[in-house]
DNA sequence: TGAAATGTTGGGGCG
DNA sequence: ACGCCCCAACATTTC
């Protein structure tokens, strides 16, 4: 009798990479065909925003190429995931099926039906730990507990070894087979109509090589100032890998083990730098961790006490001029322009945006985490929801709630020199640093020299913050003495 | 991964 | 030289 020549399915999703794929790296070793898939199905839970498909699309062109590389052929899809695998096994003929686990819950629910329906018609389902150092359930209190604050978290995390690193992928055995309703890249329509992301290609470059480049390059220099560069959003502190993670191109198990080797050669050391980064990379691992214990908080706030929060009801154009950096508070609105024009804000902007929302404004948390999944290159559901519950002091180790930012101080404290806001909102560069991150205070001569006309060629502030931050500190009170 | 209000301390100006 | 006031700088408390 022949060997079994029926290809295997290594299904694509969040991992669009061939280092530390062990999925892949198990399909690539079973001396069969392998084929690649890729569906792009619009009806998820939460679909890809604009900015995610804008990646998605230059990530796919590279995945495409390396896999070329490796002596195969990507194939996309698009469409009804369930009806398209199946569809691919009967074409083929495979008999088994290999992906890395997803966590966020629509996608494990999609998953385990998969799984069970193929198993029950003997098909052979092989699914691996892929995107995390630690699976969610593997850190866990010893009352098998989850944790539910990051420091607790961490510890117990140290104390377990990371997942092993799988071996590159070189060689993925191929079939060259064509398939009935494979697609190319351009016809899956991914990259948005409106010339928008234009900025996107100067700022990033999706795949697995852009990866590789920007861990190196942090863990060559920048790497010696990253505890303090990271809070400085005009400096270049951060390590510019989340889109990366997000889609899979580099591995939290990459790092570490990158971190680990350059430990023990000497040429790094470990001090507050390398553990902040790391702990960096483990806040990725607790939001996972939270999504997957607590997967309601994905649009449900995990304190049941903020069920009856009473947020304010969306004013469009209020949400507008948030949205779109013209809230009049500057450092505010340097962020947001910053998110639009390169799909990515600085993290510490995040918070402070944010707090402006959910604090100052009075809008439900969830106005600000769609816009953000929409805008992101980094969109994460678990990251996103963590800390969108962060700041609305609703969530899992969540900011209590009298924690209001004030975007002035934070101003002055973060970016001194007002770098980042005369990038970002270059209509009011001209004021001096004591008034570049509140125009409201600067004298009319001031304003004149720096050619600012409050109200015409710079908002006014949307909200008073002194005022909308007692207001908000009212609000919240009352919650805290509902019932638990 | 706060901010503002309030309290404390200590140096300098000044009569 | 001394007491007094002012206020910055820092610490503590409160929301």
């Amino acid at each position: 009798m022949a060997a079994d020549r029926s290809p295997i399915i290594f299904w694509y999703r969040r991992d669009l990479r061939l280092r530390d794929n062990p999925a892949l790296h198990w399909a690539s070793g079973q001396k069969k065909p392998v084929i690649c898939l890729f569906i792009f199905d619009e009806h998820a839970d939460w679909p890809l925003g604009e900015a995610s498909l804008w990646w998605l699309h230059h990530s796919l062109g590279s995945l495409a190429r390396d896999i070329k590389l490796a002596g195969n052929q990507l194939r996309l899809f698009a469409g009804d995931t369930e009806t398209i695998i199946d569809q691919v096994m009967s074409d083929t003929g495979a008999r088994s099926i290999a992906w890395n686990r997803r966590y966020e819950p629509h996608a494990i629910e999609i998953d385990k039906r998969i799984k069970a329906r193929y198993q029950q018609q003997g098909i052979e389902v092989y699914s691996a730990a892929g995107n995390l150092s630690h699976e969610p359930w593997q850190v866990t209190k010893e009352n098998k507990d989850p944790y539910r604050v990051f420091t607790a978290y961490w510890r117990a995390s140290l104390k377990h070894d990371n997942l092993p690193v799988t071996p590159i992928v070189k060689t993925i055995p191929n079939t060259r087979k064509k398939l009935p309703k494979e697609q190319s890249l351009d016809s899956l329509e991914l990259l948005p109509t409106l010339p928008w992301a234009g900025e996107f290609p100067a700022h990033w470059t999706p795949g697995e090589a852009g990866a590789a480049n920007n861990l190196k390059t942090l863990l060559k220099s920048r790497i010696t100032a990253y505890d303090q560069a990271r809070d400085i959003p005009a400096s270049p502190g951060t390590s510019q890998l989340s889109p990366h993670l997000a889609f899979g191109e580099i591995s939290p198990r990459q790092i570490n083990a990158s971190v680990a080797t350059k430990l023990k050669n000497k040429t790094l050391i470990r001090d507050d730098n390398v553990n902040t980064f790391l702990k960096e990379i483990g806040w990725r691992e607790f939001a996972y961790h939270l999504m997957y214990h607590y997967p309601h908080t994905v649009d449900q706030p995990l304190d049941a006490r903020f069920k009856k929060f009473p947020w304010k009801k969306p004013k469009a154009k209020e949400i507008e001029r948030w949205q779109q950096g013209n809230t009049g508070i500057p450092l505010v609105d340097a962020g947001m322009r910053q998110l639009w024009q390169t799909g990515w804000m600085h993290n510490r902007v995040r918070m402070i945006v944010g707090s402006l929302l959910i604090k100052n404004m009075g809008y439900h948390w969830l106005e600000g985490a769609r816009w953000f999944w929409d805008t992101l290159v980094d969109a994460d559901l678990a990251s996103n929801t963590m800390g969108w519950q962060w700041v609305a002091g609703s969530g899992a180790d969540a900011a209590p709630y009298f924690r209001v930012f004030n975007p002035v101080r934070q101003g002055e404290r973060f970016d001194p020199q007002g770098d980042y806001v005369r990038q970002w909102v270059p209509e009011i560069a001209g004021l001096p640093n004591k008034h570049i991150h509140s125009p409201w205070t600067a004298s009319a001569a001031e304003l004149q020299q720096a050619s600012i006309i409050l109200g015409e060629t710079y908002p006014n502030p949307i909200v008073d913050l002194k005022l909308s931050r007692v207001e908000a500190l009212d609000r919240f009170a009352k919650i805290k003495t509902h019932i638990k």
